[in-house]
This record gives structure tokens, C-alpha cells and sequence, in this order.
DNA sequence: CAGCGCATTGCAACCGATTGCAAGTCTGAT
DNA sequence: ATCAGACTTGCAATCGGTTGCAATGCGCTG
């Protein structure tokens, strides 16, 4: 437990900064020195305490990871791809699970106690101020999968919700459905509100075009399919934009359960082109996010952004495609 | 960003130590200090540095969560649970995401080097001997969903899978399956050889049945939906216990591909029962874990190692149930 | 008013490291 | 052999707090 630089200062015979000096990237210390140390720590399990270094080096590897976003199956990939993402550049990621919060300071207060080097946001629902509040308290920020913007005040990795909206409705309209639906995620949400923006622009455009549209309570399974199941009690559309693929599947659900075929009696076009999509029993129509780029890149800017606190904000925007699968029918 | 305890100190017109002391509980300050100190302490924005308090408290209320499956979607369920349960006492997740890994050396490392004040490791799959680790580096440590046993050499919460695996096989027969077949998670899992233990000890009670048994590569759908497709290739059996519900989920699918219906055809029994099982167009009977408790629980160690840390070794096992869905027939 | 006890306060050492600086050592060239 | 210059090394201050200890001040009692 307690064996620090000290013990293995006295047992190697060298002073305490020799030790240290053995341990830190590109310090001066003779061959000789050095190997005495190494066996020294060898022999006494040494390895330095990070935090208490992170007092003098003002760096604690550590990246505050902000997510409000744990019933979407999809955030488990990213989980999975930020943690190692992270962990391949020794970085640590500290979570903090935002349910039921929406006020950005106590997460702010509390990863300024731990000093984080920097922290990410996880999330398409939370506003540009939220991260903007991490930045305001001088803690570097990345929102990803946050609202793109020309001119951010934080950097952004993500990408345009509000042209993923314009490519359902081109895509829906592509395949010959006239009466169309935007099924969104809660109207309080950043993504829901652009892809919203974005499918009616491109409706207006095409007066043949009857649009309605709806916002679930959450992304979630259960959401998609209550919003559904109620549409389905009024006159429901011909073709639905559901904003997220957790929707798109319960909405699915709930077209099974009135014996109604997906990409034959109702279309669905989802958005994320998550894991489970490509199931065969799902075998979801849907907008392809770029997961993967995405956290790969948040996490260089996360990287880049320690070397260069003063960096320019910027917003990394990653284009998206449609991947057919069996849940809209072919196009005309 | 760097405004310290000797900025207020200055500020308030008062030592550090008062500082210090009006920010640690039960300390000795008096009113007229307190309230100098407070007002100070707002106007230049100040709070405390964790870490460099840790240095002398030796508390960093950090808990290392260390993890390997980020493939079932289970352990979103299990992180949302994790993260909140610690940040509600005060606590913080240090997430270490093991894939790829099965030597605990490089996380014991990591997580003493950060000074963690606790791990838990949250895994069904790691031998015991992973949890121990922690423990002889001197790390209080809690093996969630490991492995039970009546004198366990670190604090282990979870289940019986041996009892789990008596129940789907008592379950089985009591639905008048007479070829049954355990399709089990990867070989090298703990929980997939104890419940496969279980499974074939109840079998071999009754000469009736007839037993075969199979492990896919890892508890994933893909896996899952594999390995059962492989299995109808050949005689398949009539009923199934699939070691975990995402297993479940994927040989659902491929009785799907084959049109055989789940629970006229070929029973299937899981193990979880995760929120996807209770989905209408899945609809799984399985065996109940229950989750929420079992974690809460964990967390509940850990606090109380932290209160002793020599506390004796103990198992909190917790009972599971059948929850009776539509993928087995009815009884008898 | 003296004396006592207690609550409050500040000093200074310490937690486990890093690092600027000056002193010391070694090398090789002259 | 001498010396410049480059390496090594240890000292001591520092990072941002905590805490034992002794000193101070206070209110009370007698």
C-alpha cells in the first residue's frame, strides 16, 4: 500500500528526486542510477502515485465523461468506445451519469475537485450552454454529439442533425410515400428539435407532401412505442423519420402488435444504425451515424486540447448515409 | 481554474488552517469565522481540491468499476445502476473497461497508482482469482455477479448459478421437455460452467432426459444466434436454457430464420431478465436476476469496507425467479 | 478580580510527488 | 595535467491541503 518514492530512495541509496526522475519521460539520470532504482521499485512493488504528482505537474489524466443517457442501447457502444478510446491514450475516465439533472454546475463543481484535465459530453440532447458551462469554469470541454454550429463556443464532434432530418424526408419521399411523419426524441432535446428543423424544411419544399409530426418522452424503447401505438389509433401516416433507432424498434413493436408489416404497410427510417438494427428481426432502414469516427475524434481533440488549452473551438461534423435494410420500401 | 485555499485564506483575513477547517466536517471554527470564510470563499468561486486533500486524509472517494462486457446490453442497465448508486453516497467511478484483458496486473496498477479507495469488479465471467488481486495489492475490493462460495476469499455479490442452473432444468421438465439442451455463454466464464454445473446435476436426477449441451464464443447476440443456428443444423433439442438473455435473444433470432416459434416449437429459457426481455416482440421467459439489489448492495460493501477495511470476507447471494413469459410452454 | 476550562486559532510539519538550481562528476580535448 | 562543457545528482521549495500542538482569547465561577 504505502511504499512510496521515499522507501525506494533508501533502499536504492540516491536521493528522493533521483527516484522520481527514473520515473518521468526524458529526466536525466545515469544507467547506473537508474537500475538501482528499477530494482529497488521492483523489489518493493513501487509504482508513483498519480494524484499526488498531478499536484505539481497540474495534469491528472483524468477526463470527466458526462452522459444523461443510459437507456439508450446505443450509448453502451459508445461507452465501450470512449472508455478504450480513452485507455489507449492513458487517460481515465471518470463518469458522471446526469439522469435527472439538467443544471450543469454541480457536475462542473465536482470534476473541478477532481481536477480533471478535461471533460467530454456525451450527449445529442443536452444544450450547447451546458458545455459551455464546463468551458466557462476553465475546465476544457468537448460536446459530442452535440448541436453543430458554424461558429461554436465549444468544440462540437458530431454530426449535422439538421441535414440528417432533410435526408429521411428526401428519402421517405424518394420512395414514393406521400402522407409523412416525424417521429422525434423529447422535444427538449438539441437532436430531436434540429432533425425536426431539418425533415420539415426539406417537406416544405415539395407541396405534394402531407406532414405531421410527433415528440416522444424519451429515446428510449418504451417512448418509441407508446408515441407509436397513439399514432397508430389516429389516421397514421404512410412513412415515419423516427429520430433515433431505439425509437424506430419500439415504434416497430408497436406496428407488430396491429399486425402491421414494416417497409410494406408502414415505412420507418430510423437514425444511428446501432447494433441491434442489423438484427435480422429488426433489420432497420436507417441513417448511419459514424459512432466510431466520432468518439476517435473527440478523443483527439480531447488530446490536442491539453496540449493547447487556448485552442479555437471548433465543430467536427461528420456526414451520414442511409443504409438499406427491410423496414422502408424500394425506392422508385 | 487555480484559486486555492490561501486565496480565500487572504481574502477571509484569516489562517489556512480555518480554511481548511470550515470545509471538513466537524471541525472546530467558530460562526464569525465560518461565515468569513464562506463569503470568501463564494466571491473568488472557490472549492476544494479532492485530490490534494487525498494526499493527507488518504481518502480519494474515488472506486475503481472495472468491467469487461460491453457487449450485453445488460450492462447499460448495470452502469446506470453503478454510477448512480456511488455518486448518490458521494462516491466516484473510475471506469476500467477490461476488453481484451484478462490479467488483473495492469488494472491493480492503475487503480493504486490513482489511489482508488475501493474496486469493484463487475463481471460474471472473471475467475475469483481476478477480484483477489485487488485484494492482496492492498486494494478493499467487490466482486459483483462473481462467482459464490461459502467462504469466499473476497466480498462477492450476486447469485447462485449453480441454483440457476437446478431452476431451468427443474423448469424445463416441468413443462414436459424431454430433450433439453443448455446453450451456455463462453467456456471460460465462471458463470457458464456453474450454471452449466447446476443444469446437468438436476438433469441427471431424472433418467427421462435427455441432455446436450453447447457454449457459444461469448454472451453477445451474434453469439447467441450462432450458436443456435449451428444447433439446427443438427437434431436440436426441444428445450432450451440459454445462460443469459442476450444469448436468448440471439437463438430467438435464428429459430426466427428457421420459422420455428419460440415456445410451440423449441422452448427457451434465459437468464436475467433484462428490460429487452420484457419487449412484446421478444417476450422472454427467463430467470430473474435481480439487478437493482444486487448492486445496491455492492455498494453498500464497499461503503462499509471503507469504514473497515480488515472486515471478513462475505457472500450476498441473492434468490432469482422464473418470470413466466411466452418462449417455454406451460406447465404441466 | 483572579483563576479555570474550553473553544478557537495559527504555526509548522507532513502527505507524495516534481523541479529549478547549484554543486559535483565525468568526459574528452588541448 | 588542466579545463571547458555536458551530465548527474541532491537540496530545498513547492503543489493544495490536513492536523497535532501550543498559544490565545473568552466566558464563568467563586
Amino acid at each position: 500500500m504505502g511504499v512510496t518514492l521515499k522507501d525506494v530512495a533508501a533502499l536504492a541509496g540516491v536521493s528522493r528526486s533521483a527516484v522520481s526522475r527514473t520515473f518521468t519521460e526524458g529526466a536525466s539520470v545515469s544507467a547506473k542510477t537508474r537500475s538501482k532504482v528499477e530494482k529497488a521499485a521492483k523489489e518493493l512493488g513501487y509504482s508513483p502515485n498519480a494524484l499526488a504528482s498531478s499536484l505539481t505537474t497540474g495534469r491528472t489524466k483524468l477526463i470527466g465523461l458526462i452522459s444523461n443517457n443510459f437507456h439508450n442501447p446505443i450509448f453502451l457502444e459508445v461507452f465501450d468506445q470512449f472508455t478504450r478510446a480513452l485507455q489507449e491514450r492513458g487517460l481515465r475516465p471518470l463518469i458522471v451519469n446526469l439522469t435527472d439533472e439538467t443544471e450543469p454546475a454541480n457536475s462542473v463543481r465536482m470534476l473541478r475537485q477532481y481536477s480533471v484535465d478535461a471533460a467530454i459530453v456525451a450527449s445529442s440532447t443536452l444544450p450547447p450552454s451546458f458545455a459551455k458551462a464546463f468551458h466557462d469554469a476553465g475546465v476544457p470541454v468537448v460536446h459530442t454529439f452535440g448541436r453543430s454550429a458554424t461558429s461554436p463556443e465549444v468544440h462540437v464532434v458530431g454530426i449535422d442533425n439538421v441535414e440528417c432530418g432533410r435526408m429521411a424526408a428526401r428519402e421517405l419521399r424518394a420512395r414514393g410515400y406521400k402522407r409523412i411523419g416525424y417521429l422525434g426524441g423529447p422535444k427538449d432535446a438539441t437532436s430531436a428539435m434540429d432533425r425536426y428543423r431539418g425533415f420539415m424544411e426539406e417537406v416544405e419544399k415539395h407541396p405534394d407532401l402531407e406532414v405531421s409530426h410527433s415528440f416522444a418522452g424519451a429515446y428510449s424503447f418504451e417512448a418509441g412505442r407508446e408515441e407509436m401505438l397513439a399514432l397508430l389509433e389516429e389516421k397514421p401516416a404512410e412513412g415515419y423519420f423516427c429520430g433515433d433507432d431505439i425509437l424506430s424498434i419500439g415504434a416497430l413493436s408497436a406496428l407488430s402488435d396491429h399486425g402491421l408489416k414494416p417497409g410494406k404497410d408502414i415505412g420507418i427510417i430510423g437514425l444511428n444504425d446501432m447494433e441491434m438494427s442489423r438484427w435480422e428481426s429488426v433489420n432497420l432502414t436507417t441513417i448511419h451515424q459514424p459512432i466510431k469516427q466520432i468518439i476517435t475524434s473527440s478523443v483527439d481533440l480531447v488530446e490536442e486540447m491539453l496540449k493547447d488549452p487556448d485552442r479555437y473551438p471548433e465543430a467536427r461534423i461528420f456526414p451520414c448515409r442511409v443504409i438499406e435494410r427491410g423496414t422502408l420500401r424500394p425506392r422508385l
